[in-house]
DNA sequence: ATTAAAATTTAGGCAAATCTAAAAATTTGT
DNA sequence: ACAAATTTTTAGATTTGCCTAAATTTTAAT
């Protein structure tokens, strides 16, 4: 009994917030920072609460917050798993650069064809995870977050694959693509300046330092898994 | 100056039907006429009309119908061109049939993305025409009508290549299927039923008896060119 | 424990796109 | 040509999603 695709675009919207600011702090999500990501007022948030809450895509008490019902947390990976692999596509079909996908791929989300989605997914040899390093749900909104560290937290000679990104905004990838930092690259960390929190890697050979804030939006794959 | 970005999803189904009907009778078209095709009522009509009417993307006067502009066609055939490409894309690329692309295609064309669009045609070899037969507009929205014949129009012994539909519904498409007819296929006309108009055909070997009906929706291109 | 600050909701409105019903203009039939 | 039929437009409502401003509830500070 899903209506799933009895939504909006904006109902859509909101319950994708709500997932990835719910998946940040574990307790409810409040309006303002719902009104904040969406870059909307929190009055109109409630108003679309209470609607949400009506379709029992969310748990809403006045004043209290929200998050979603199981309907809505599938709902979310409905839409985040259409996100992604449209992103895969963008970039491994029609040669988009990391940094580009983002903007287009929040129209494509929006399509509505279970068809078209398992389609593009087979097209795709069925990708587990999206340019950026984030997991992509399956058919059933299964996924499992892939076991990783900050580069900002792992010990001095730590060896590993830089495998994601934290901050995906177009800004922070391009620096990466001006110094050569791209997923799949092997990273060892050779030594952190206490001072500023800045790290020399090396990294595909070549030795870097990057700042604390970018070793903080890194994450890599270390080689030490039992 | 192209607004074009501007513009709502509504706008451009407006703007699209107006293209479809201005094609088939020259002159105006009629807000009826809008109504009926878009399951809407007159009143609204008139309502968009006023809208992109100031817009400039229609010459409208007051009870006397409407037209597109040079911008309003420009338009038109910016939606058309991705409407008819990602059909080729859910075709060739994710295995649709020819009769369950258009429902997906109308949500497609309004994907705001002129790289997309562009990178998408690249990926599909720059198609000339679509899964029907209809013409593919090129990035300036050129295109040509191909040179083709209803087949109920031509003469006994005719030869020539299955082309196109008039009719692309799911139903008419499905029975196309059901009896062995694609585009692609040889044709040659054997016999015409002067009481009903049904035609004796040849169709890549086979000899089938086909309606007045279907005929009248099926285009083939003979050899009889200069 | 009160009060001040912050967060949230309510109340009332607005714009887009639609509708129904009624009015106006055009077209048609004789 | 002129009344009747048809088409089109206007007027006034409705729904969705958003807004501002004011009221309410919760949280934080002393």
């Amino acid at each position: 009994m899903h209506k799933l695709y009895l939504m909006t675009r904006s109902e859509e919207n909101y319950i994708k917030t709500i997932f990835h600011l719910g998946r940040k702090g574990t307790q409810e999500v409040a309006t303002n920072a719902i009104a904040e990501l969406m870059e909307t007022k929190p009055s109109s948030v409630t108003d679309m609460i209470k609607k949400l809450s009506e379709k029992n895509l969310v748990n809403y008490k006045r004043y209290q917050g929200v998050s979603l019902t199981s309907l809505g947390t599938k709902t979310a990976l409905g839409i985040i798993r259409k996100h992604r692999l449209w992103e895969v596509f963008l970039v491994e079909k029609l040669d988009f650069s990391w940094d580009e996908v983002h903007e287009v791929a929040e129209q494509l989300e929006h399509i509505k064809s279970d068809k078209l989605i398992d389609s593009l997914d087979r097209l795709l040899a069925f990708p587990k995870f999206d340019p950026h390093g984030d997991p992509i749900p399956d058919k059933n909104g299964g996924f499992k977050e892939r076991d990783r560290d900050l580069l900002s937290e792992v010990p001095i000679n730590t060896v590993g694959v830089c495998v994601g990104v934290k901050d995906s905004s177009a800004t922070f990838l391009k620096f990466l693509d001006k110094n050569g930092i791209a997923l799949g690259n092997q990273i060892s960390v050779k030594e952190r300046e206490e001072f500023d929190g800045s790290l020399n890697i090396e990294i595909d050979g070549r030795n870097l330092q990057i700042s604390h804030v970018i070793a903080a939006n890194l994450y890599i794959k270390t080689n030490d898994e039992i």
